[in-house]
DNA sequence: ATTATCTATAGATCTATAGATAATGC
DNA sequence: ATTATCTATAGATCTATAGATAATGC
């Protein structure tokens, strides 16, 4: 996502002045995407990035494609943070764990961004960015590895990602739970299904976690 | 549902009329709401509905609010599809596996029904009304009868919701896939996770099924 | 001089209602 | 006679663009 257009120059002053209209903008349509309300004005939408009406059209040809953007800058975030703190471990096991414990945490640091990610429900799971092709590639490694004992990668796929949704569904139902708690319990929930023994999640789900990256 | 307003008449023509046209703007609002095309207007949905314009506001005050009709409308049918199958099943564990694979057979029935559902997403897990409540019920029963090992009940029902949910966007996605097979692999995944044996799963998993109820 | 922003607005679309028409009740 | 439907339309809102203004580049 870092690769820039084709000619390479350093951000000028004005591309910068540009990156942030549209970094308002996506933002804004992200707080809106977030309450699920979609049927809101272009100058609503405006109003609350606080850039003028006509700027929309310098960056976006409708609403759908802003809010298409905006889906996507969160999977991006999201993604990255999923690479940071997967770094260092080695076991495919622990790595899909660690996820699935910090996700739901992640819950609590940064909801309205996850709430963007729940509007967009189970569309994620079978999206060719974002979380989902990750998630499979841990799941395929943990089966070679003899870790996971299922019969397809892309089921457990969706049966960890729906269970995941679920998880950050309930969290935001209920701020009073405590969110690393209920978290850990579902991790080890979705490794009981993939054929862990009960004492072998429990382990798992209880190492030690990395510091939550700053966003 | 079958219950009327406080004059319990027989409903007459009229009755019926209106109800006929409030049934067809309901179809109609549920088609757009499977393709995730909430954005129409309401003369596109009149049109659509093969209603007058004006017939609308006879039944309903605003676009939103005929859009969660149709959702609750889709509710209490799955309701009553699965109120339906799992009469004559005693075991909690039964009714439950029960319920999940013949959910994942529905999508092959009425797939547009389920795309409304997959639309509502995650949101329908934390509902008063539908899926959930029953679910949950069944979770309940089953950990009181000893047959599901898991802590909380309603994390229970976010996972298994969550992966049902899931196995829908597979199947719905993926129009080859068996969905049968499918729909008893993820079953038998979520029972391991609520603690049963690969071997108890699966032969819950291959017992018949009754017929699906004609909708 | 160039580029992106902002303001203003024309035209399109959409909502809500009023009044006419058609169906049913009695 | 009553009730629901349909057609037509006024007013509101929304989109897309044109032109003016402000910021930056060179």
């Amino acid at each position: 996502m870092s690769a820039d257009h084709a000619a390479e120059h350093p951000p000028t002053r004005l591309d910068r002045r540009k990156e942030r209209t549209r970094a308002a903008l996506i933002a804004a349509a992200g707080e809106f995407l977030a309450e699920g309300r979609t049927a809101v004005s272009i100058q609503q939408i405006t109003d609350a990035a606080g850039v003028g009406f006509g700027s929309f059209y310098n960056h976006f040809d409708s609403k759908e494609a802003l809010f298409e953007a905006a889906v996507e800058s969160v999977l991006d975030i999201y993604v990255a943070f999923r690479d940071e703190i997967v770094s260092g471990y080695d076991d495919p096991a622990e790595v899909f764990a660690v996820s699935f414990r910090m996700t739901g945490r992640l819950q609590r640091q940064i909801p309205e961004m996850v709430r963007v990610l729940l509007n967009e429900g189970t569309r994620v799971l079978t999206r060719g960015t974002g979380l989902a092709p990750r998630a499979l590639t841990d799941i395929e490694a943990s089966i070679k590895a003899g870790r996971f004992d299922i019969e397809s990668a892309q089921l457990g796929l969706m049966a960890a990602g729906g269970a995941l949704l679920g998880l950050l569904q309930l969290l935001d139902a209920e701020p009073d739970l405590d969110a690393g708690e209920v978290s850990d319990l579902m991790t080890a929930r979705v490794l009981r299904g993939f054929g862990m023994t009960k004492e072998d999640a429990a382990d798992l789900c209880s190492r030690p976690l990395p510091e939550p990256p700053a966003l």
